[in-house]
DNA sequence: GATGCCAAGGAAATCGATTGCCTAGAAGCT
DNA sequence: AGCTTCTAGGCAATCGATTTCCTTGGCATC
């Protein structure tokens, strides 16, 4: 443990006072050459690094964000972080990550701390691309949500465009060559289910088309997979495609439709959503699947952040393309 | 954008000095109860929230640890990190989160940025148990190692106990009356491969057991798995029980003997590693498996660190025990 | 009534870096 | 030579909260 250098151990060290020395640390004023380089060189000697909350305290900014996630750091919300960190990293500035965990009370708790923190600006994100209450109003911060939105359409958003992603689904499966389609997804009152089938649907109609069978809800689960390709069997309905809202949902059909005889892609073409690596490339054969590019997400609701820092009045909901990554679920 | 409301603020609508305001704000010095409640009240009314920098300035304490992953946030890191939070967060501390990518350029920075904030401690975590060298030598702040471990032993260490959880493994299939056992496992090059297996191997050597065949070593995915699988049939060895090094081996073998017919668990029973809930509840039989506790980790690398930054000079590695938790893969 | 003591709260230094203002000296100009 | 104009760098205020002395007034005691 050894004492921390301050700016004054240097700027003794090169026979400056303290305001030269950050001067010439910082690039800022009128200095010879000479003294600029000897001041960096007793810094580079002592090791110091330039304390933060002092530098702070006086400037105003804290090159900091915070991050709150709504619920559980998960799935989702690592891709984002790694964009966000990304983006901001680039540029020095650190991320707080605060866990929510569903909680309301948690939130405004993390609220404050990051308030408290001064953080330059704060990006909230869910598991749940439904919007939300904003996380306050009249904050002295900028915020920007990613992923998940936020209910007042003022706020800075940037959410997946799903509908996109699920009319990439349908036009892949329409290229390589199928018609009857049908929609196996996740509960009917969950917003990402809703958006993803109606972009399906929706397709589907403007090739004249309609899903082999109505849209099939029931849970983000293997399980259910499994079992919905057990309802289509029995229905006895003639499918030569399934658009599935997760890739969960489509591994567990794969299986199912495996073990009852039938060939993928040969007999049944299968396309997932989210593009999870352990779940496209451990499902037989490798699934195609829709990534909706968190990654990018993350990096864009950042960018976004760093500009409404620098004052530019960014508002609104940004939507993002989806991407269809095809693999041999859908080979032709 | 309000203006932040400083503790001047909060002094002149209380009618006191800063001074006294601070005092009563943090219950510190003498005061009047009732002049105590007065300047809690005008916080309240002006919505004061303390500027963190300034504070830390004056105290030297941040209340604020940094993680660093070595590499990608990932599976690993997640839940360590949801633990550390978890232990941190109820004692007020706020997390930075940096995530190196296995680069040492990266992970150098990140340790400057880190000291310039002036964390009060360091946690450093990664994918693999295996050690690594020490992030630095006479850092000014603490450092724990959580998951992955220190190569020097005076550092302090967190790490699960991988020989117990192969033990653990082995001792439930003997209990559930299994005596031809065999293992197949990541590459021989992981350390977490060769400890697991040695672990397993030992295990078997104080029941008078050996394994029905020699450790199959490959690679950590589900296609290693369905392979070893084949193996193992076509080798013709009698085995009734396969222990495997992670989840998603198991889950492979799991569908690989199911395709050749066999009846988990009633010809051959199987155990995971790792508890990765979306393998185990997958996996048909869902999987028994070697649960890590990672968030124990986390939890665990936390509360040394608090105590590290309280001046107890806890020191070297600790591992900490696995957890069975059995499913209908070795279901008697 | 004088002294001492305690409670309550104010004044000011302090943390470390930044920055606007000022000055000393050098250089350029007439 | 005397004046202006730069240039390089020092001085000191500043950010906001904490904390260490002090001061003041009230009360009890002798």
């Amino acid at each position: 443990m050894d004492r921390a250098v301050t700016i004054s151990q240097v700027a003794a060290l090169a026979g400056v006072s303290t305001g030269t020395a950050s001067k010439a640390l910082n690039g800022r004023g009128a200095l010879r050459p000479e003294t600029r380089l000897r001041v960096q060189q007793a810094a580079e000697q002592l090791g110091f690094v330039a304390n933060a909350a002092a530098r702070s305290l006086q400037t105003g900014r804290t090159y900091t964000v915070g991050m709150i996630t709504t619920d559980s750091i998960g799935r989702f919300s690592i891709p984002l972080l790694i964009g966000a960190e990304d983006a901001l990293g680039a540029g020095q500035m650190s991320v707080f990550l605060c866990d929510a965990r569903d909680d309301p009370i948690r939130e405004q708790y993390y609220l404050r701390t990051l308030l408290s923190r001064k953080v330059d600006g704060i990006i909230v994100t869910g598991r749940r691309t439904q919007a939300r209450a904003p996380i306050g109003v009249g904050l002295p911060v900028p915020v920007v949500y990613a992923f998940i939105s936020s209910a007042d359409p003022q706020d800075c958003s940037v959410v997946p465009d799903e509908a996109d992603g699920a009319r990439r689904a349908i036009q892949h499966l329409l290229a390589v060559g199928r018609r009857r389609i049908a929609h196996v997804t996740g509960p009917e009152h969950h917003h990402s289910a809703t958006v993803r089938a109606s972009g399906a649907v929706e397709t589907l109609a403007a090739e004249g088309l309609r899903p082999v069978v109505p849209t099939l809800y029931g849970e983000w689960s293997e399980a259910w997979g499994r079992q919905a390709a057990r309802m289509l069997l029995n229905s006895g309905a003639d499918v030569d495609a399934v658009f599935c809202g997760s890739d969960q949902i489509a591994r567990g059909l794969a299986e199912a439709l495996r073990d009852a005889g039938r060939d993928i892609p040969g007999d049944i073409a299968l396309v997932g959503f989210d593009n999870w690596d352990v779940m496209v490339d451990g499902c037989r054969p490798a699934l195609t699947s829709v990534d909706m590019d968190l990654e990018g997400i993350g990096r864009s609701a950042a960018e976004l952040l760093l500009a409404k820092i620098n004052g530019d009045p960014v508002q609104g909901p940004r939507a993002r393309p989806c991407r269809l990554v095809p693999r041999a679920s859908t080979a032709v």
